[in-house]
DNA sequence: CAGACGTTCACGCCGCGTGACGGTTT
DNA sequence: AAAACCGTCACGCGGCGTGAACGTCT
């Protein structure tokens, strides 16, 4: 017993931190390895210590790892005061290439599943139109998303749109009322 | 000159072999040790001697690589005799759940630079809408194959939709031209 | 004999996970 | 004194790339 200074919830160990955080003790061991994120201090016995400028710190690694940022570039943003725009339009193209990447891979599985050509040829309505989408990868949120951009944005071509699936007044006006939520 | 077995084409060593297919000679090394893709023999130096039928198992697993299967499941498919369909239907869902991971990450990348929700209000026209196809990740090969499903399945509503988008005639014929080629 | 091939082995990348071995705290 | 922490190595994953140290072919 030497820590005496527990301010309430400040300075806590490697493993106590990292739950409070959602994430592994590993994990943060190796963020210190990498210099991205060094405790606050050591306690007399070499513990590591995080206070609350470290936890103000990984909430903002946290942020941009969830865009998909390399630990290296989430340090040059931190750091070496990259310019955070410059690196997150980079980010964009670099996803952009990666959907691609797995939408060409898409391709290929369904070409060989021989499902993509054949079948189908009209059967028009709201079923093949979603099945269009899920084709190209899309899922549920994807779709509700899409449905409220467009509602958003061109609301009257949206409800032309909806009378072309062959829908019913009812269910259109469900579609635009969930859109706009 | 030991070999003299040059059936016209077939016997290669290694990086001769690896450039014909397009590879680097550490790949060949590589699936050469998981076992991916043996050598047809050795020549009697030692050096690995690829042949017609490596050729043909090569084919396949860049093929089966194409659609992004890993080494270890194109060699279950290849030698443990997995059913590929089954194989390929988990692929479908493993790059479903890789694409929504990314447009996640997209997703934050954008309201990072503020740009998703602000701007933007009432555009309508074909730009907003090529511009929501690419919020979303897709590319010009994916809008030409989108259209092109649209057109062959429900010519008609593609017809109206064009429409809809405050689009010309013969801009409009032009499009469904191009969306059936 | 040069130099363009071949061989094997081992380590690096990224973002951690896992486990060993030993000390500290409760 | 057992349990639950802490520390520092070091190796593993996937799909190769890279290079070292050596042998072989032309």
């Amino acid at each position: 017993m030497v820590r005496r200074q527990q301010t309430r919830d400040a300075t806590l160990t490697v493993t106590a931190f990292a739950r409070r955080h959602g994430l592994s003790r590993s994990t943060l061991l190796h963020y210190h390895r990498l210099n991205l994120l060094r405790p606050s201090g050591r306690s007399a016995a070499g513990y590591r210590v995080y206070g609350t400028e470290a936890g103000a710190r990984l909430a903002r690694i946290m942020e941009l790892r969830e865009a998909g940022l390399s630990l290296l570039n989430i340090r040059r943003v931190l750091d070496s005061g990259a310019p955070l725009g410059d690196v997150l339009e980079a980010q964009i193209a670099l996803l952009n290439q990666r959907v691609a990447t797995l939408r060409a891979q898409q391709r290929v599985v369904l070409s060989l599943l021989e499902l993509s050509t054949r079948r189908r040829r009209r059967a028009l309505t709201k079923d093949t139109w979603t099945e269009m989408f899920r084709a190209i990868g899309m899922g549920d949120a994807d779709m509700r998303q899409w449905h409220s951009h467009f509602e958003k944005t061109m609301p009257d071509a949206h409800a032309d749109f909806l009378h072309s699936l062959g829908l019913g007044e009812a269910e259109i006006r469900r579609i635009r009322a969930w859109a706009v939520a």
